[in-house]
DNA sequence: TGTACATCAGTGAACGCGCGTTCACTGATGTAC
DNA sequence: TGTACATCAGTGAACGCGCGTTCACTGATGTAC
């Protein structure tokens, strides 16, 4: 058994991890380009100058937060966008995923959101390079379809870009929703689910005619 | 001739706007929520104090940039949405009115592209409020057009966000073109339109087949 | 298994620095007569 | 027009505070024999 970590790895790995998890819930009331390493290891309870074991800088420790918020995503996205089912079957369950995604991972997904476009250059260029990924693994998806029959590869990247920004742009409205009052939640929910799936489905009927 | 300004009153007008000036600028490279009030006032060469005839906070600052970055661009929209000429002239004259703006003003596009989803509540708030007036000019332009004939109010809004949030997606993509090495900056740009006008045709298909 | 030495995650003191905010002020501009 | 007083945009000193970073350290864990 040689894979195991040892002790004083394990515990790496764990003070590390409370890193993580301080930070972005620290960065949801703020930028990262305004988070202080102190105010980080202030909150899990090490000293200032164990931040340094860890990550160079906050900037490094954003780097972290890009891949642990998108790294394992990857799966999902291809089963939403997956050939099975009908079109307005597939919306559906899109539109379905997000909303899940967004209520398991609210703090993560507010980050993105905040960072892509943020006052940190390593961070945003972490985050392009991640949506830029998932915008070539939509285009596969979507080549496999048999209603890209005639399309240029470079259409079904068009395509592919556009659906992502949908959903990142779904994603954060399921966001806002989800801050405010409780009382009406249910009912914000609702309506940006349907105006989430009827957007869908316009661009979904762009599509159909693209090649008429 | 009553309505000239005092010496006084234009003096600190004067002094109020080379402190949104400078704030702009220093916005470049960080978000509002690490704007410091005192390197503001160094930019621009008051002391810190006089930060406070003029704004309560940087955040108070920010709700007043959000005014003059969005505030004026009301007539351009309704201009670029507007129902004269055929399809594609008017996708065509969209795109090349966005490039231009950000072209234009870049440190404006840039604040709000950072800010939309940024650490400051007020001026997140300030922004969702003028991009939800551009969603109902928006609207009220498209109503217009003989293509929105049958469609629900709630169908026109939905298309109408869809659009807002196409064209600051677009001014998003244009101004990191701008940015990086100019020798391929013109081929950046370049290409950027051609997938922007694509994706504007896609939708502008969807929109034509939405009652089918 | 036991011992002796190496590694290294986390410590705690210390540093110089810039921050936001307060306060009483100054002196040019505005106003009333 | 001239004078006397009021207003108020900008000043400058002072404050207490938290910041990022350095450094030599400690002591538990790892390794070699």
């Amino acid at each position: 058994m040689s894979h195991t970590l040892g002790i004083r790895q394990a515990q790496k790995q764990k003070t590390r991890q409370a890193l993580l998890d301080a930070a972005l819930a620290l960065l949801e009331e703020q930028s990262l380009s305004s988070l202080g390493l102190r105010e980080v290891t202030r909150a899990v309870g090490v000293a200032p100058t164990a931040f340094y074991r860890h990550f160079r800088s906050t900037a490094d420790l954003g780097v972290a937060l890009v891949e642990e918020a998108l790294g394992s995503l990857h799966p999902m996205i291809r089963t939403t966008v997956s050939t099975t089912g009908d079109p307005e079957e597939r919306i559906t369950r899109a539109i379905d995923l997000i909303a899940r995604h967004v209520d398991g991972y609210p703090a993560h997904v507010r980050f993105i959101a905040r960072e892509r476009h943020g006052g940190v250059q390593p961070v945003r260029e972490a985050i392009r390079d991640q949506l830029a990924r998932f915008a070539q693994e939509v285009k596969d998806e979507l080549a496999k379809d048999s209603v890209s029959r005639g399309w240029s590869e470079d259409d079904l990247l068009m395509l592919a870009h556009l659906y992502v920004d949908q959903m990142l742009s779904t994603a954060s409205l399921f966001l806002e929703a989800l801050e405010g009052p409780e009382e009406e939640r249910a009912e914000r929910t609702r309506r940006l689910t349907r105006l989430a799936t009827r957007q869908m489905r316009l661009i979904g009927l762009g599509r159909q005619h693209w090649l008429d």
